[in-house]
DNA sequence: CGTTATGTTGACCTCCTTCAAAGGCTGTGG
DNA sequence: CCACAGCCTTTGAAGGAGGTCAACATAACG
């Protein structure tokens, strides 16, 4: 997790100006003059697989917008266990709860190296204040948070194993244009509130009846009309 | 559900002032001059039990504050049954997605009966760039939603029946001092994601184990501590 | 007082978890 | 380059939890 924006040397410094993440991100409503008072402080960070963005309960200071990559986020559990209670992928943002308590909700990890901007509370606070734009953004971005929430209580966490892990592969997107990594069969587990052995068991089982490809190592692509057949059990 | 606020033979319009909602609901930020102003377009309306205060898909014009009573948010489910996504007690505001979304995302039915204050988008779109209390108040309500889906995501649909009809008990919370209406069986299925008949067996388990004790006809008062040993599981 | 929803309980069977072991992939050190 | 360790996935077997279908009880209601 290396800052790149602060860092002058950084080529990707420039591309801020002209960031791809502008056209559906928080900024989509700055002109480049305002964008350019306001990045200082924005920094771009790395976040190799793995990683940890944050932590729950530590204190919470900025947002990040999501440019590439995917992140989890996760509640621990008390037996030990653990629950994911998001999935994100570029253009969403993490972290928003900053906004209005100074604690983190979930730990964000990345599911995959991911590239975000790191944007202070302040940043975003004024912003919302002097920019009636970013104040539509702000709240369309809570709403999708809340709308990606009910997603997990409807369609990863009712009915069957088998029909949340068709929902949860069709909610992955992974069409032949877009193959995608799949995730572990733990985090698998901990999207669908199953074990990791079910798991397991119905992605071979997918698989062996031709509803998942996977490609090369971890790239996959599904058969998204098939797989909606046994979505709606 | 009749209006009640523009009634001028109503007895509540004076009391709008005065509205024990506003001490922790969307306007605590007004003076009392704010207040009046604004008052006009809100409509106080009372949901009987088991109305249906908006639904899924419906044009949506208003939010509402809920004053009295509990409100469910529902999803109908391709196979015919229902998921519900969320409860809501006095204080709560209901059917934000107004401000961002020009339909509903949930069907809104009234567990008990209930008051509401109907609110046009524009009241709270006008306030929220005009007075920053209301702003924040806004913001508040958003996350507080994320919080509640999160809460179902993690206690409500996460490992054994019993454990989670735990963790909805102590959601509903009623102590000695807040007795509540137990929900209908067929409601706790649906919030919890099992069936009816499930939730039964463990409510019936529950009431021989001590763990609940029907006061009255649906009244009802349960032991916290007993059942938050459960709950951890 | 019959009629209809809602709650309770039983029997059976399926699905999922649990515990256990084997197979595959990757990286590391000899 | 191979061997070995470590991790993840897969698969098996057994038991338990929850779903399904059905009967019955109880409460609500005209």
């Amino acid at each position: 997790m290396k800052p790149n924006c602060t860092n002058i040397e950084w080529h990707g410094r420039a591309k801020c100006t002209a960031c791809e993440v502008r056209n559906f991100a928080l900024f989509s409503g700055l002109s480049s003059q305002e964008l350019d008072s306001i990045l200082r402080p924005i920094d771009n960070l790395h976040v190799p697989q793995h990683a940890v963005l944050y932590e729950e309960g530590a204190s919470a200071f900025c947002v990040y917008t999501l440019r590439s990559g995917r992140i989890k986020l996760k509640v621990d559990l008390p037996n030990g266990g653990q629950r994911i209670v998001r999935l994100l992928r570029a253009g969403d943002v993490v972290g928003l709860e900053t906004l209005v308590d100074d604690r983190y909700h979930h730990t964000a990890i990345a599911l995959q190296d991911a590239d975000v901007c790191r944007i202070p509370r302040e940043v975003v606070t004024q912003l919302d204040q002097t920019n009636p734009g970013i104040h539509q953004a702000l709240q369309q971005r809570w709403q999708r948070s809340v709308d990606q929430a009910d997603h997990f209580i409807v369609a990863l966490s009712t009915g069957p194993a088998e029909a949340r892990m068709a929902r949860l592969l069709i909610t992955l997107d992974c069409t032949g244009e877009h193959p995608e990594t799949i995730p572990s069969r733990e985090d698998m587990g901990a999207l669908l509130g199953i074990t990791t052995e079910t798991a397991s068991r119905i992605v071979a089982e997918f698989k062996r009846r031709g509803l998942i490809h996977a490609d090369k190592s971890n790239e996959f692509v599904c058969d998204q009309t098939g797989l909606s057949k046994l979505a709606h059990c």
